[in-house]
RNA sequence: UGCCUGAUGGUGUAACGGUAGCACAACUGUUUUUGGUGCAGUUUGUCUUGGUUCGAAUCCAGGUCAGGCAACCA
């Protein structure tokens, strides 16, 4: 670990685990509940997970935290399991807390035995009133002092379906009076009758969190069992199962999760804007989702950039939604192919231009050497974008004006001479003529200009559709702002063009090319595309100066 | 009235008693056949009050502020 770059509190502890023996190698797990599909924040707790394990020389579970069967569907598993693929990451066993319910059931057995668990009778209400508050110790009841043998029985007789939900459960017994509430005797068992998507109709008890998942650390021999800041209090009960137990210690740290700005990331969130239509699914590309990014054309490697950058600690943060943007950006201009697309279109007529067509070559990536090009037709009739016309040019505009030049990118500089108006006073149509002595590549004219317009030969074009995404919400943090919020969503985040003409090598690259559309962003085939109707998403912006200047 | 975390520029994150650094954002300039990219630069910070020390972001004590802590959820 010789890298200048600094280790994080986490990354501080396992290498002095290794430094003094304490382990020998590490194990990590992401124990995700196959409840909803995997977000950003997700990924920076998965990034974590592996890339410990990457850098120790360790390796890590992928477990499923499957013990509520009401919430929980294979769907979830698949979708959760394809996504961890697409970032890239491996995981040396797949688990789910469900195969352990015997031994999770015979560690309860174990700690009846001991006189450290009992079947409580009560209420949900009286047990929550029995609990006190964080300022006043909670008060017993009679079920606690039930002997070991009474509970060893009612204990395998809710196991074998006696009771209706809510009848009975099993609870700790530690310590009513705890300043730590989740030591006042928490629950370890309740009854569910119901329908578990791997175990099916097997059990009718399931163990809570505070028992399934130490203990699944503890059986996988996990040695470092990370989670978010929220589970702090939980440590303490983890730990003691463990002790009491007598099994593997694996430890439980705490790292801040990830908040973003702009957006939302609980899942009870996300799930009402799926359910009532904000976003059309989960994989809307304005989600926060994994899959909502992909389908966006966010790559994996800036997302995983993504989350390298953000770091580990353990201080609540919210992070810049313009630093994802910034990793996006970056990875796309190293990959993305360039394409000429023409939104909001008018007509450009060359008016000296007297062939019919001609193939001229426009390279694909400047950032790339080898890259290669490709043939873009031009002719005397192009589209260019309306906003690169300006009637009375304002200063510093470097666009086509009257009297003014420009070069179309990889083909000619041409000098605008007149134009055309509607009715309503809107341009139609800009007349130009050429320079043929200035042809990209053989400009021996001499002439210099300062703005580059890209174009589309108006018989070659082909009508793309394109959606352009803005942020979800106008506000930069909505959970914390006063009121719903689902008052502060951006009525305006899709924008579809659906007038837009593309270069005709649109229609031989492949499905899932990236594009970076000259001077408009980068862009990602839908899913729904079809050869017959092509379909862009734009994953991001490109950076825009000349927006900024517009608006001082 | 309790317990647990935490507090470094606008946002993140380093500095482990010895020069407050890096990234994003913002702003300049420069290059450019993308107002993109690249390059160079500028602005902005240790919550507070005491103490220990030659020296404190760092150690100690008090305060302030923020977040969390009671679900038959995870």
């Amino acid at each position: 670990m010789s890298d200048e770059k600094s280790l994080n509190f986490i990354e501080e502890i396992i290498s002095q685990d290794l430094a003094t023996g304490k382990h020998k190698s590490i194990l990590t797990r992401f124990p995700p509940e196959p409840n909803g599909y995997l977000h950003i924040g997700h990924a920076k707790s998965i990034c974590l997970n592996f890339g410990l394990a990457e850098t120790f020389g360790g390796a890590t579970n992928l477990r499923f935290d499957d013990t509520n069967p009401v919430t929980e569907d294979t769907e979830y598993v698949e979708s959760i399991k394809a996504d961890l693929k697409w970032l890239g990451f491996n995981w040396i066993k797949e688990c789910y807390a469900s195969d352990y319910f015997d031994q999770l059931y015979a560690f309860a057995v174990q700690l009846i035995e001991k006189g450290l668990a009992y079947v409580d009778d009560s209420s949900a209400e009286a047990i929550a009133q029995q609990k006190g508050t964080p300022t006043q110790p909670g008060t017993g009841n009679a079920f606690r002092e039930r002997s070991i043998q009474e509970n060893l029985t009612l204990f395998a007789e809710m196991k074998a379906g006696k009771y209706n939900d809510g009848e009975k459960v099993l609870r700790a017994k530690i310590d009513l009076a705890s300043p730590n509430m989740h030591m006042r005797d928490p629950l370890l068992y309740r009854i569910k009758k119901a329908h578990h998507h791997r175990t099916g109709d097997q059990w009718c008890i399931y163990p809570m969190y505070d028992f399934a998942h130490g203990q699944s650390d503890s059986i996988e021999n996990i040695t470092h069992s990370i989670c978010t800041l929220e589970f702090i209090p939980h440590r303490a009960l983890y730990d003691w199962c463990i002790e009491q137990l007598g099994i593997f210690p694996s430890h439980q740290y705490e790292f801040a999760r990830l908040n973003m700005t702009y957006t939302v990331m609980s899942k009870r969130k996300l799930l009402q804007l799926v359910q009532e239509g904000h976003v059309q699914s989960w994989d809307d590309p304005r989600m926060p989702t994994i899959s909502g990014m992909r389908r966006r054309g966010y790559t994996a490697e800036s997302i995983r950039d993504f989350c390298d950058r953000i770091g580990i600690a353990k201080r609540e943060n919210i992070i810049d939604f313009s630093l994802l943007e910034f990793c996006v950006r970056e990875h796309l201009n190293k990959i993305a192919q360039r394409r000429m697309v023409v939104t909001d279109p008018i007509k450009l007529v060359i008016t000296n231009y007297e062939q019919a067509e001609e193939i001229l070559d426009s390279e694909n990536n400047p950032e790339d050497p080898n890259g290669g090009t490709r043939p873009v037709p031009f002719s005397k009739e192009l589209w260019i974008q309306a906003d690169d016309f300006m009637e009375v040019p304002t200063k510093k505009y470097f666009r086509l004006g009257p009297g003014l030049s420009v070069r179309l990118k990889s083909a000619y500089i041409i000098e605008c001479e007149s134009f055309d108006k509607d009715a309503e006073g809107k341009v139609t149509t800009v007349y130009a003529k050429y320079f043929p002595n200035s042809k990209s590549g053989s400009d021996t004219s001499g002439i210099h200009v300062k703005g580059t317009l890209h174009w589309v030969s108006a018989k070659h074009a082909i009508p793309v559709e394109l959606n352009e995404y803005d942020r979800l919400f106008n506000v930069e943090d909505p959970s914390s702002a006063e009121g719903d919020f689902k008052s502060y969503i951006n009525p305006h985040s899709l924008h579809t063009v659906t007038t837009a003409w593309g270069e005709p090598a649109l229609l031989n690259d492949p499905l899932d090319a990236r594009f970076q559309f000259l001077r408009k962003g980068y862009f990602y085939q839908d899913t729904n595309s079809t050869k017959d109707k092509l379909v862009f998403n734009r994953t991001v912006t490109l950076k825009d100066t000349w927006a900024k200047e517009q608006k001082k």
